[in-house]
DNA sequence: GCCAACGTTGGC
DNA sequence: GCCAACGTTGGC
């Protein structure tokens, strides 16, 4: 018998975007948003080799007045090619990937609702000791695809 | 605007 | 493979 490969949208996430390039607003009007952009090979990995379709994501407002999650996505498509590595009028255009073998991937991150209130970066600090190693709080952290536990998820969705 | 904490690049 | 220089992230 094969081993269970893990199950659909049962693993967690967070995505940080500056509110001013893609807010949650943005997501909101748009429904659902390609990815792009992303340039780290271990966000790359957890994007490619981890995230199953139906995963659920905090979205994360990060390098504004008040950092904090504001919103949940949901992963509405696995990786494929980011496109945007292959342009070379795009910002992310990476000269060195080739077409046959693309360096880059992206999911689609779909809108799942609002927060009713945004639990700052301060907030979640401050109940650091509930939430243990929770990768966002973790020294140095400057990811932008990060994993979180169902515990971490679950506590800090009770704060909302 | 400052700056700590990285990740990446490239010379050697 | 080492490591200095450089660029980026992101809180403050």
């Amino acid at each position: 018998m094969k081993a269970p490969t893990t199950a659909v949208g049962s693993q967690h996430w967070l995505f940080k975007s500056e509110p001013t390039e893609f807010s949650i607003d943005d997501l909101q009007r748009v429904g659902r948003e390609a990815w792009t952009g992303v340039r780290n090979y271990q966000a790359r990995n957890y994007m490619r080799d981890a995230m199953q379709l139906g995963d659920l994501a905090f979205f994360y407002h990060s390098n504004c007045a008040v950092p904090g999650i504001v919103g949940i996505g949901r992963i509405s498509r696995k990786a494929s090619a980011d496109p945007t590595q292959f342009d070379p009028d795009s910002a992310y255009y990476d000269p060195k990937s080739q077409p046959d073998h693309p360096r880059w991937q992206c999911v689609q991150l779909g809108f799942e609702r609002k927060l009713k209130r945004c639990i700052s970066l301060h907030e979640i600090s401050q109940k650091a000791a509930a939430l243990g190693n929770l990768a966002l709080l973790q020294r140095g952290n400057r990811l932008s695809i990060l994993p979180v536990t169902a515990p971490q998820w679950n506590f800090i969705l009770s704060l909302e």
